[in-house]
RNA sequence: GUGGAUGUAGCUCAGCCGGUAGAGCUCCGGAUUGUGGAUCCGGCGGUCGCGGGUUCAAGUCCCGUCAUCCACCCCA
């Protein structure tokens, strides 16, 4: 048996990074006001059509879509803002001081062919901000990201900077877009003229060279701004200089989402193969109408656990390896009740303890004891059960000494 | 969904021109009657991914399939 494709396991030794990434990441978070929300694993399909957009990969053919016993169709949910922007319409938090600032950590579902960095099952870290249009919380949201990258130490960390426009300013792009691609017609990829009638904004995405040189000379949104958005966008880089945060405009970004307006942003890791992006998000002032509630314009971000994770081994970054306070040694059958009755009192105390199952001799306990990068080994066998006393040696110095077994737990408490 | 590479012990891998499977690490034990991190010795551990085919004989050759990795598409 295995695991289903795309998935893994994180096993005991892999814990700590993570671990690592979440506790920063929260503690951001935190400092910035934000507050955490979980949203269900599943969602009604139609939250994802709807949010999502159809033209996007995504809903066309990469969720994890399937009907209940009740003939409902659901999706596990493939990305976090629409699960949020859902909870925010339903539980009526128009109502509430805005902005709403949420943050997350949700796993995502896609069914997508597994690569270095890829999963069809990962996690996100994510933060939205909903209920204001201020071009300040798009800045925010920029430089939460930026420090959590900083904090933990992703080398080779860039950032890409880009404007969708809006209702007023996009739809009179794409036709000039629209007219571009058509005078350069067959010239394009196969790939691209597919794109260029679903999604002409997807034609900026082509890796292909011809692609990419007959698309210099394209019309770029971010330079057909209306005067609103590029008051909006020239705020955001205006924070951004203020921040010191470097920062490239890339009218060539194109996020996977259709529900994105003005800012979109994406961070990369050089390091990371094909993969490399580890972070991204941008402004969606229309999503809350979309989805049923009173218009509201929001910003927000979503970056990969894994990729993070990935970034940082790339780095060579490895936390210190956990390690317990005390192991202690059965050596006689007979001291088996002190060594549990120790174990629960040491416990409670909040050290940690441990001890072997396993019927090991004497060495091999203390081979275990070095294995736990136990603090202490303690010794409780037979010569210590007549004498009333516990062994008790430091791991790090090799020093023993003995201990009344009396007030064996205080003494070892008093050590910490 | 497309292309390429790879599947042998828990892990990392070797295995020649086809002849019935090995090493290192880990784990357990011994050298050291009850003392770790070093060394030496021994032991446990394998449906050779799975299914067919060729052959007297397949880990080895052929076909299929599944999985993993890498890239495309796309994305965190």
């Amino acid at each position: 048996m295995q695991g289903p494709k795309g998935t893994y396991d994180v096993l005991p030794a892999a814990q700590a990074l993570r671990e690592q990434v979440i506790d920063v990441a929260a503690a951001i978070f935190r400092t910035a006001a934000y507050e955490h929300i979980n949203t269900p694993a599943f969602e009604d399909t139609e939250l994802f059509v709807r949010g999502v957009g159809t033209s996007s990969d995504i809903v066309r053919k990469e969720m994890y879509s399937f009907e209940d016993k009740g003939g409902r169709s659901l999706t596990l949910k493939p990305e976090g803002t629409a699960p949020v922007v859902r909870a925010y319409v339903q539980h009526g938090m128009h109502k509430l001081p805005q902005p709403v600032k949420l943050w997350y950590l949700e796993r995502m579902y896609r069914f997508e062919r597994p690569q270095a960095g890829r999963y069809r099952e990962h996690y996100q870290l994510g933060a939205e901000a909903i209920g204001s249009g201020d071009a300040a919380l798009d800045a925010e949201m920029i430089m939460m990201l930026s420090q959590l990258y900083e904090v933990l130490g992703v080398p080779d960390v860039e950032l890409r900077l880009s404007s969708m426009g809006d209702r007023e300013c996009r739809p009179p792009y794409l036709e000039r877009l629209k007219l571009y691609l058509e005078g350069v017609g067959d010239a394009l990829c196969r790939d691209c003229q597919e794109r260029a009638k679903l999604n002409p904004l997807r034609v900026f995405d082509c890796k292909n060279e011809n692609c990419i040189s007959l698309l210099g000379e394209a019309p770029k949104l971010v330079d057909n701004l209306c005067p609103s958005c590029q008051k909006h966008f020239d705020e955001v880089r205006g924070y951004l200089d203020l921040f010191r945060r470097s920062y490239r405009v890339d009218g060539t970004l194109v996020r996977g989402f259709d529900y994105y307006t003005r800012t979109t942003f994406e961070y990369e890791c050089a390091r990371l193969g094909a993969q490399k992006g580890i972070g991204g998000g941008g402004r969606y002032d229309n999503l809350v109408e979309e989805i049923g509630g009173q218009p509201a314009p929001a910003t927000g971000f979503g970056t990969g656990l894994e990729r993070i994770v990935l970034a940082l081994e790339s780095a060579g970054i490895t936390p210190a390896p956990p390690g317990i306070d005390v192991f202690i040694m059965v050596l006689a059958e007979e001291a088996r009740p002190r060594v549990m009755q120790a174990l629960h009192r040491l416990r409670g105390l909040g050290i940690s303890a441990d001890t072997d199952y396993a019927g090991r001799k004497a060495k091999g306990q203390m081979k275990q004891a070095n294995r736990l990068n136990a603090r202490f080994a303690v010794i409780i066998g037979e010569d210590e059960l007549a004498s009333g006393a516990a062994t008790v040696r430091d791991m790090g110095s090799g020093e023993q000494e003995s201990v009344a077994l009396d007030g064996l737990e205080q003494n070892l408490s008093e050590r910490f």
